[in-house]
DNA sequence: CAAAACAGGACTCTCGCGGTCCTGTATGAA
DNA sequence: TTCATACAGGACCGCGAGAGTCCTGTTTTG
């Protein structure tokens, strides 16, 4: 179906949070996922890949939390899905791991493939998460628990 | 993952074997099938999805099969991709037909998402399908079986 | 030292993909 | 006219990835 899956489409929510709330603000699962209305062991798996992939950085202890490595307009949306469902490739084929298609030899259409993805990369690489989060006012906490 | 379905896979695996022979010319689904070294019914499940969205034309009996209803230049992957898998949109969000988020009033990202579907939808738009068939050469079907 | 918060797993359940098959209908050739 | 061919439109089922939960560390603050 061509969808992303729920975790990339959480990790974009959750990042817009942070790229609209003060830059640096360090901010726990725990208030991230009644700001969003989500689950907590949901919002913090999210934002345990999140922080592997450096898209985060996160602080352990009691004052711990999340907050942006660097600012919003440097972080693109393909960034944030890669992240969670790794590497962008549409088909089998152009996963390295993977290069067992089995109709190879009659499979030339392969190297277009590559068209095709680079296409959909780049229209995700050029899109800012500090486009995500225009015109959007979250709710400030109080208001939501 | 950001996968294609496999059918979409094989939609423009066969498509473009259309696109690479001459024009108008019918062929049915077990000479494609053997072409691409893939089961018959599955590629005749293909061919018929590609059929019902009006991507080929097909032709019932003896001499039957299918041939493209217009130029390749005129296709896109956008529509070879609708085809078989439904409208491009990569968060439930956007499907209308399930506009129940759970975290609509505090998602308002939603609006957003409109420009990443957007330009994933151009991206694969502008490719025409008879880019996916240059340098490409398939084996003639004598060689295959 | 205790509580808070992240790290990294394991685990289960469900749903959609994937492949196959069956019945029906249209068409061309013998 | 009859039969073989080929598409039309389903139903059907097994498997695996996704989605969500939970448990056991480790780090940090007060």
């Amino acid at each position: 179906m061509l969808r992303l899956t729920r975790q990339a489409d959480y990790a974009i929510v959750l990042m817009t949070h942070f790229a609209g709330a003060p830059e640096k603000k360090v901010q726990n699962a725990r208030d991230l996922a009644k700001c969003a209305g989500l689950p907590l062991p949901t919002v913090s798996k999210t934002l345990k890949a999140l922080g592997r992939a450096g898209l985060l950085v996160s602080y352990r202890g009691v004052k711990g939390g999340y907050s942006l490595p660097r600012p919003a307009e440097e972080i693109t949306v393909a960034e944030i899905i890669e992240a969670t469902e790794g590497p962008i490739a549409l088909t089998e084929c152009l996963d390295t791991a993977t290069d067992e298609c089995g109709i190879e030899f009659c499979c030339p259409v392969r190297t277009n493939w590559q068209r095709i993805n680079q296409a959909v990369r780049d229209a995700l690489r050029n899109i800012p998460l500090s486009d995500m989060a225009t015109t959007v006012t979250f709710p400030p906490l109080e208001k939501v628990q």
